[in-house]
DNA sequence: GGTTAATTTTGACAGTGTCAAGATAGGCTG
DNA sequence: CAGCCTATCTTGACACTGTCAAAATTAACC
């Protein structure tokens, strides 16, 4: 043993087991479920014992709030990404870019979407401070940026804009996880379903 | 032993297992969680063997079906009740009526809302046909109940009725979601949500 | 009353998360 | 270089899980 037997040095200690691991467990999710994701398979997947990831995180669920905190940074710069994108092409259109942008991270990354916005970490009484308040910053951010727009005129003066964005976050949230969990199983047709909500959501922000 | 122990008589054949075993799954679930759910302390809290449920349920996801079609059985009910409160009252209050009626009872019921239109069934391949097709019945109704207002003209008709009901009822299952799993911590403002939500649905049935 | 079918139990197996104790290697101070 | 120290990894073990096969018990029915 010890050779080179697929790429790099079989060294005792590992090197980046940490971020192996993570990417691992993303892959596993993705492909076979979470069903099929157990400590003992991924521990052998990446070539080490059953309990060397208890290293590196204290629990499963600790393993999972990691891969969810991945999953919030992707996310984060997928959405300023559709942001930028959309600036200057008019309001409705970037509320439909969004609105996109939105429901394509959940359907394409339902991996992490999962993690992020699921219960399975958030009914756990074991979440991390850093988690929720990722969890929370998009909300927030989307709030004082429609303040923002309300204040200058663009938004209606008397929308409340924190429950219009709460609804909104509904919406969009409700759509992708119909889509990720199978009970929308025409895929073909998120491209409508983006135009209805986004059109619908457009409209509430009009003053009249 | 076979004296009476508790209340009625205990023979070896239990009666009615096959009820008792759902009860007791739907109350796990509800005050102790998924996680705690084991097909063992299960049958031991019923007061029966580790592999008596088997010859009742296939497995354990036969057994979340089966609470699933129970869920199913109580949100129709739930929902004609709140359809047949709101007639006579407008449109408006009646849209009000059943938005609210729809995430109460996804909140009050959470343990068999998630199992009815949750990932852990839907994904799952073991699906039953009875199942999926109450799942879509409640679209399907509104779709049809939305295409007969518009062909009495209470609901404008340009609108696609097939994708607001989607869209709408991504609204609903949401903010329900969101709720249910801890992300929306304040339950007081359910009604206010509810509020908005239907005010932006009730708007995009109206003609111009 | 005896056969048959329905129901429940016992035994067993592979798989899981996780803890405690030992083994190994890399990095530090001398 | 030697020696310790600490981070990292492994082995062993335990309690728990879902599920199957075979045996045991009871109800039902001619």
């Amino acid at each position: 043993m010890t050779s080179a037997n697929s790429n790099s040095k079989t060294t005792y200690h590992h090197g980046d087991l940490k971020a192996v691991l993570l990417d691992e467990t993303a892959r596993i999710l993705r492909q076979e479920g979470e069903s099929a994701l157990s400590l003992r398979v991924l521990a052998a997947n990446v070539g080490v014992s059953r309990t060397a990831p208890y290293h590196h995180f204290k629990d499963k669920q600790s393993l999972l709030c990691a891969v969810a905190e991945e999953g919030f940074v992707r996310f984060g710069h997928a959405m300023t990404r559709a942001l930028d994108e959309g600036r200057g092409h008019g309001g409705r259109h970037a509320m439909l870019h969004w609105s996109k942008a939105y429901v394509n991270f959940a359907v394409n990354n339902a991996e992490y979407y999962d993690l992020m916005y699921g219960g399975k970490l958030w009914r756990s009484k074991s979440l991390t401070k850093s988690l929720t308040r990722s969890a929370r910053s998009y909300l927030r951010a989307n709030v004082e940026r429609l303040q923002g727009l309300q204040k200058r005129g663009y938004v209606a003066q008397e929308l409340d804009v924190l429950r219009f964005s709460q609804v909104a976050w509904g919406t969009m949230h409700g759509i992708s996880r119909l889509l990720i969990d199978g009970i929308y199983t025409d895929s073909a047709s998120v491209k409508q379903l983006c135009e209805t909500a986004a059109d619908m959501l457009w409209q509430q922000l009009q003053p009249d």
